[in-house]
DNA sequence: GGGCTCAGCTGGTCTGACCACTAGACCGGC
DNA sequence: GCCGGTCTAGTGGTCAGACCAGCTGAGCCC
């Protein structure tokens, strides 16, 4: 926050952020409610004191923040509630230096030993059945070796696990994390062994969750990314050393 | 991701959408660094092919990212490297439900946790005496009772173990977390007792990573927040019973 | 009833103009 | 030489009005 200081002191007086502190304070008010439908652009305008430019530039903010829904020819809807996922994009591209993929990784690490421990705690039977079923999803294709779907039964593993936590915010952060890991992830599959290894791995947490045991699964799982990260490494410098 | 896949799977048409890419693309590639200044909104609406107004879309969505830096008059900048502290605005306005607070409490002692197990591996020195000096700082100002200034201190002292883990992605994004609870935070602090309860284990969990023993920190650290988390449902539900 | 058409909505884009502010060149007086 | 004001070109910010593309639903015809 200290260091936002230089950012958040200036105060902007663009027409634009405007609009987007009184879209914000009539969600707040609760005169808007999430959910609920704006009125069109050429609408609302009039009401804010605006032109239509400088709206939609505060739309596209609030878009991008996770506040809003624009679905083009149809209108704007105040999203439900406003997630990590939607609002981290901006770490899509950051993950490109090998430094920040360890950072992301321990953030993951961090993120995900908690998800399982929660989801051991409080995950419904039909959250643990969701959890057993993309578990077999991955074993049914890891044999196929096709990389988009393995990683794709991965990713929906890792958000059954996280829905069952039972934590939105938990859940959209690390969503956020594995998008932002995509590149990685998509590499590390095609280490040799990691597949196997994946596999293991992941019906030992899955095992510990089940058994709503939260302390084998927060170990499971800390192992788990402990082992990734180790392997992330020697691919990189692997790769280093082939250059 | 599961969940976002109704808006990842829209690719949408727009042409900010696509201006936005094509920048993200030219940083990419390197041919427009981080620190560099980009051209005109006048100029480069005219390489990119698209209209100022869906140009200047495309700008606030980044700027939004935290991607890029605009000031009027003088021009637009590539961002050193972009944060979640500068992209999870959204979440600013988010903890308004007491179940959401909850919520990101959890994720602060994953994330809190992981910190301190880091920060007692790798802090160096100076970091050690910054985080010694703001526990100090915190027992100084604590004596005052102006809840501004001890709010503030405990941000900094948090934010110290952060800095310590060495992890900026981790740093940002408990940075965020710790903004969205601010209301919560503030709240606590008037809570009988907390503040002197708050004083030992500050002093508890500053001695586990001073003495660099990672496992020690990480369990001090969550027994802190699970004591947070008790004494606010405690306050929350102590209000409910007043209404 | 089922399928079609079309008018009227929505957001998306473009143009060309003007405003406010910044930075630097210029020029005067000290 | 130095200081201060002024003038100018450049930047982002805003506006109004026009048109396009896609969705929606009412009304029509078969």
């Amino acid at each position: 926050m200290a260091a936002n200081a230089e950012f958040t002191s200036v105060k902007s007086q663009r027409l634009s952020d405007g609009a987007v502190e009184q879209i914000v304070k009539l969600v707040q008010s609760g005169r808007l409610a999430p959910g609920a439908k704006l009125p069109s652009e050429r609408q609302i305008v009039g009401q804010l004191g605006v032109s239509r430019t400088s709206y939609r530039e505060a739309v596209r903010i609030l878009e991008t923040m996770g506040v809003l829904r624009v679905i083009p020819g149809r209108g704007t809807w105040i999203m439900e509630k406003p997630t990590w996922a939607a609002t981290n994009l901006g770490t899509g591209w950051l993950a490109t230096h090998e430094r920040d993929v360890f950072e992301l990784l321990e953030v993951r690490d961090a993120l995900d030993v908690k998800a399982v421990a929660l989801a051991a705690l409080r995950g419904t039977d039909a959250q643990f059945e969701d959890i057993q079923r993309r578990l077999d999803r991955i074993r049914t294709v890891a044999g196929t070796g096709e990389v988009a779907q393995i990683l794709d039964a991965d990713t929906e593993f890792h958000a059954a696990i996280a829905d069952a936590s039972g934590n939105q915010v938990l859940k959209d952060a690390l969503a956020g994390v594995y998008e932002s890991l995509m590149d990685t992830r998509m590499a590390m599959v095609c280490i040799p062994g990691r597949l196997r290894r994946m596999e293991t791995e992941h019906r030992v947490i899955a095992e510990a969750i089940l058994s709503r045991d939260p302390e084998a699964a927060a170990r499971t799982m800390a192992q788990h990314a402990a082992r990734v990260d180790h392997e992330v490494s020697v691919a990189i410098h692997g790769q280093e050393l082939l250059k």
